[in-house]
DNA sequence: CCTTTGACATTGCAGTCGTATTGCCAACAC
DNA sequence: GTGTTGGCAATACGACTGCAATGTCAAAGG
């Protein structure tokens, strides 16, 4: 066998690439020839680790999933153990709304790839029973509301991120409106 | 003075066509050629009344804008004089959620505008003060909790519409939701 | 040694894109 | 009539796209 390299390591890095690419200018502007200019390779590297455009879009999306994933854990670790419900919910939201930094990236991109999925519901269908998973957590963490109550703070949460990226709404009303919400949510 | 036709009317019906692309294959599928066909004209025409793409797409954008507009006027006359103001909330909301038929549609293109927007802040900065404007209507309709209420709700909003369209939340439980939500605002 | 195999780079191709240009035709002014 | 002008079609152009084909080079197996 001939040289060894990190097939996965080598994808991520052009993953990356095209997510700097979409961030700043947009998912139509991800090309092979840009992804590849911004990653510092070759057109032909690219096209090496991913046979087509498709998959290399499809292992972009997967890795920016995981990356938010990865977010919310480091954030939840970071609290230490038996945080309130309450607390424990707030960190989880704000760890993913895009308030600041590569957060705000990340969350351009994110809204690039929902509108591109929303015209190739194959590809959506794959996190749609994560978005279920998580409504079914935040359940268990209210004190009430059950599942219509916790749709709404999932489906606020998003309209929030919504607006943060729009400029809409700066990070202090964003968090002022999700703190407002989990004051009514846990009203004694 | 030639043939006479009216401008505006021509520009709406390639807007439609637009529109029409935009929500069945996305946004990067609107390409002059693609729209002109949509709409049953000829390339040339389309070039006849939009000088450049970034015009039609403008254009496109406010139609768009108006048409979501239009739809709450209606729906709030259908109420009759003096609806409570929870009615009136709802009656809006509802009406500017993409539940079913050619609202869905038109959600779809406006996520797609909205990620398009998202790297061209230029374009985005117009409808920055209406949603503040929105932000300010409903604060005056809700009995306490102002601004920061107002703009969970409207999240909230925007959140639902989110997931609606990627088929996370059926029509029912987006509007279950959204009843829940103004219970907890409007609670005695 | 030498052949195989995977890691890249380069090039070419067919197609689409936005746009500028050109030309034809109908309608009004004179 | 004749000329002018707006509505519209067709074409040409250069830039780009995704993708396939081809080539080069280094490392490991026999």
């Amino acid at each position: 066998m001939p040289k060894k390299v990190d097939h996965d390591e080598r994808r991520r890095l052009i993953a990356d690439a095209l997510m700097k690419v979409a961030a700043e200018q947009g998912l139509e502007a991800v090309s092979l020839r840009h992804v590849a200019q911004a990653a510092g390779v070759s057109a032909g590297m690219v096209q090496h680790y991913f046979h087509t455009k498709d998959e290399m879009m499809v292992f972009a999306l997967a890795a920016i999933s995981e990356r938010s994933e990865v977010r919310v854990r480091a954030a939840v670790d970071a609290l230490g153990a038996d945080p309130t419900p309450r607390l424990l919910l707030r960190t989880m939201i704000a760890a993913l709304l895009p308030l600041e930094g590569p957060t705000r990236e990340d969350g351009r991109v994110a809204l690039a790839f929902l509108a591109y999925t929303a015209v190739r519901p194959a590809a959506s269908a794959e996190l749609r029973p994560s978005t279920a998973q998580f409504v079914e957590f935040i359940a268990s963490m209210l004190p009430r509301g059950g599942a219509v109550a916790a749709a709404g703070l999932l489906a606020l949460m998003e309209g929030l991120g919504l607006y943060l990226l729009g400029g809409q709404y700066t990070p202090a009303q964003a968090l002022d409106a999700l703190d407002a919400q989990l004051d009514l949510l846990f009203a004694t």
